[in-house]
DNA sequence: CCATAGATTGACT
DNA sequence: GTCAATCTATGGA
């Protein structure tokens, strides 16, 4: 048996206040958990993405500097960088380095343990395909823009200290043009709950 | 299993 | 006007 959940205190600002590619493989294995009124909701993060900072990185949102939109990406590190896409998709990046510094780590995937039921009805799905992408996982948890800019330390989201997984693999990033070439994406190989679309 | 098209808003050039 | 850090349905091998 594992360890009861949650354990002890979700992560704190020192854990997010690291270099973007320190961060991301660190983040897998660790627990995303968001307090409704009614619910808890948790998942296990299986896959994540780093985008860097002006200049580092021409698949960043960061990369041709500040704008609105990617505002957090500057922000206190430990916040929620939420953005929409496509016309109907949400995704929700880890904010990284430190303030004034862009970096932040996409969620990508993860396997849910706690509020099952109520992710499946916001989903219309079950099983596998409940936190198995970005935008899913967004679903699943009911983050949408209210939550850009939240913060993980302090707010109704946080992510609380799991068990890493035995190994991590890295490869190129999902659904982007530029950058194809960086090994940005991390994720436990054993995992069924990573993405479907790309390779393993 | 794989490939492809369509959805549908808003941020940025 | 262009196109996106995506997902789903559908059609074919």
């Amino acid at each position: 048996m594992g360890a009861p959940y949650p354990a002890r205190r979700r992560l704190l600002r020192n854990f997010f206040a690291r270099p973007t590619l320190e961060v991301a493989p660190d983040l897998l294995g660790h627990i995303i958990v968001v307090r409704t009124t009614r619910t808890l909701l948790a998942a296990r993060l299986v896959e994540v993405e780093a985008y860097l900072g002006v200049g580092e990185d021409p698949a960043s949102h960061a990369q041709r500097g500040e704008t609105p939109r990617n505002l957090q990406m500057f922000e206190t590190p430990g916040r929620l960088y939420v953005y929409f896409t496509y016309g109907m998709h949400h995704c929700m990046n880890v904010v990284c380095e430190s303030e004034g510094r862009a970096g932040a780590v996409l969620l990508r995937a993860g396997e849910p343990l706690a509020g099952e039921s109520l992710m499946a009805r916001r989903r219309g799905r079950k099983g596998l395909d409940l936190a198995n992408g970005p935008a899913k996982l967004c679903q699943a948890l009911g983050i949408d823009r209210r939550h850009d800019g939240l913060d993980l330390v302090t707010g109704p989201v946080g992510i609380w200290p799991g068990t890493p997984p035995d190994a991590i693999e890295r490869s190129s990033r999902v659904g982007i043009r530029q950058g194809t070439d960086l090994l940005f994406r991390f994720f436990d190989p054993s995992s069924p709950h990573i993405s479907p679309g790309p390779p393993s």
